[in-house]
RNA sequence: GGCGUUGUACCCAAGCGGUCUAAGGGGACGGUCUGCAAAAUCGUUAUUCACCGGUUCGAAUCCGGUCAACGCCUCCA
């Protein structure tokens, strides 16, 4: 059995190999800590975050490393704007970062590292493709990536700009450039960066945005590793540039396999600050979602599709994720601590063919649904062995380890519980307005009561 | 203008040439269970896959065209 994935750069499925049997290095494209990261940024963090939870099931040592972005452009408009100094914004906001990475369970790489601790490997890299000819410096101090020098530019988005006549739009004030397609790899001190600025071989200034990438991820991962992800909007230009800067440096192939995610929609359309269906991790929990119905919804949709979120998917959401929750007790109580088992279901196969095949997610889940309501079925009918409902136990702790949808446990307050007991009781004597009144009473403590053979149990509504 | 993606039931969403008279989740309706609920379960909800042609013994799946939505072609996950 072996895994695909879709590789952008080829453009089909393509057999996973990595370079060195049984270890796997993965970039993933961080967020630039200039603001709040939004649910559709998440979505691309939680497919990575679901990539690598599959290849430590299929048993690869992962490497993975994940940049964070702490100066550009973006962050310096808003340390002006906001009057605050650019080390306090952006820690600020890595701080948020990693609080949201937590609540929606997604596992930390290995490294973050950031863009402003890597200016001389940055600067290193630059200066090999000065001396390989690939750079050079420009009237205005910068040093430009020179695209005429690197004819393999444009592979991975496939567009082709040898031949290709300058639009009029680009041509304008782009004087510096040899030619207009050229893309900055340091770019020289201007007053409005303030005291942003390191010192370098070519005068005072702070890295393009592009050659972060491949600095950090040649130092951290080698020239040449597997995998390299990121949500489709840094296809062009970032993903493209640095092939280019990196193959251009280390005379290396870069990555393996390009995995992009696909946009996010909010009710149809871009998220947009004006129409107020811009989420953020933070807003949706405050709204009633959980990590595990937010993670339910973003990975029910298969990455390479643009995914529609809106607010009323919760309901869905909250339903399927407790269905999930509510198999593992039923079958946690069947089995007791009375039985290990070394086996899987067979259904197991299948849902890791369907993950192996680009990461089917709906696939997968498809396959988890039906084998629940299949040993549903077999327990209200009797005929589940232990052995199945022990090794259907496994299955579900594999399931989790790549979905994490299972809640953590939920205590019980102490006043919910002596309700509970008083209804009991009031239940034994066959009280059943009393019964029903605290049944009700319970509701409004936000608990929701279920009477089942073993006893009543709750859960929060 | 160039490159590319998508269109499957009331909603979400798999399917990648035959086991498709099309999975799974949600919703709705009806039955079983239950003191009543909840949960679970059973049944019903697409002979059909945007539309029109073609290839094939056979197409939701391949090809061509039409319509619709969308993305990229310098700073956005």
């Amino acid at each position: 059995m072996s895994t695909k994935f879709y590789n952008t750069i080829t453009r089909q499925k393509e057999t996973f190999t990595p370079i060195k049997k049984g270890e796997v290095k993965l970039y993933t494209c961080g967020p630039t800590v200039y603001d709040v990261a939004h649910i559709g940024n998440f979505r691309a963090f939680l497919f990575e975050d679901l990539l690598k939870r599959f290849l430590l099931l299929k048993g690869y040592k992962m490497t993975h490393v994940m940049n964070i972005t702490d100066v550009d452009d973006k962050t310096i408009k808003q340390s002006i704007e906001k009057k605050i100094p650019i080390q306090e914004l952006t820690e600020t906001f890595t701080e948020r970062f990693f609080d949201d990475l937590k609540r929606l369970k997604i596992l930390p790489a290995d490294e973050y590292p950031r863009a402003t601790a890597h200016i001389q490997s940055m600067i290193k890299m630059i200066k090999k493709l000065i001396d390989g000819g690939f750079a050079y410096q420009a009237g205005d101090g910068s040093v430009y990536f020179s695209i005429d020098a690197y004819p393999e530019y444009g592979k991975l988005v496939h567009l082709d700009f040898g031949g290709q006549k300058s639009t009029e739009r680009i041509i304008s004030d782009e004087y510096t450039k040899d030619n207009p397609q050229d893309f900055v790899l340091w770019k020289a001190w201007k007053e409005e960066d303030g005291n942003v600025a390191w010192d370098s071989p070519w005068g005072k200034g702070r890295p393009g945005w592009h050659i972060e990438c491949s600095a950090m991820s040649t130092e951290y991962l080698g020239a040449h590793f597997d995998i390299h992800c990121g949500g489709v909007d840094n296809m062009f230009p970032h993903h493209e540039n640095e092939i280019a800067q990196s193959e251009c440096a280390t005379g290396e192939p870069f990555v393996n396999i390009w995995m992009h995610c696909e946009y996010l929609l909010v009710d149809g359309g871009k998220m947009s600050k004006s129409l107020g269906n811009y989420y953020q991790i933070f807003d949706l929990l405050e709204k009633g979602f959980t990590p595990e119905t937010l993670r339910y919804i973003l990975l029910n949709t298969h990455y390479r599709k643009t995914l529609n979120f809106s607010l009323s998917k919760r309901h869905e959401a909250d339903q399927a994720v407790q269905r999930i929750s509510d198999i593992y007790e039923r079958l946690t109580s069947f089995v007791g601590d009375k039985t290990a088992s070394a086996s899987f279901p067979k259904v197991f196969n299948d849902f890791v063919k369907a993950l192996e095949n680009d990461l089917d997610t709906p696939q997968a889940l498809a396959l988890f649904f039906n084998w629940i309501k299949q040993t549903n079925h077999r327990l209200d009918e009797d005929s589940l062995t232990l052995e199945d409902g022990a090794s259907g136990l496994r299955f579900i702790d594999k399931f989790n380890s790549i979905f994490d949808l299972l809640p953590g446990r939920i205590e019980i307050p102490a006043t919910v519980l002596s309700l509970l007991n008083e209804r009991e009781e009031a239940r034994t004597n066959k009280n059943w307005k009393l019964s029903d009144d605290l049944r009700d009473k319970i509701h409004k403590l936000g608990w929701l009561v279920k009477d089942t053979p073993d006893g009543a149990k709750c859960q929060p509504v």
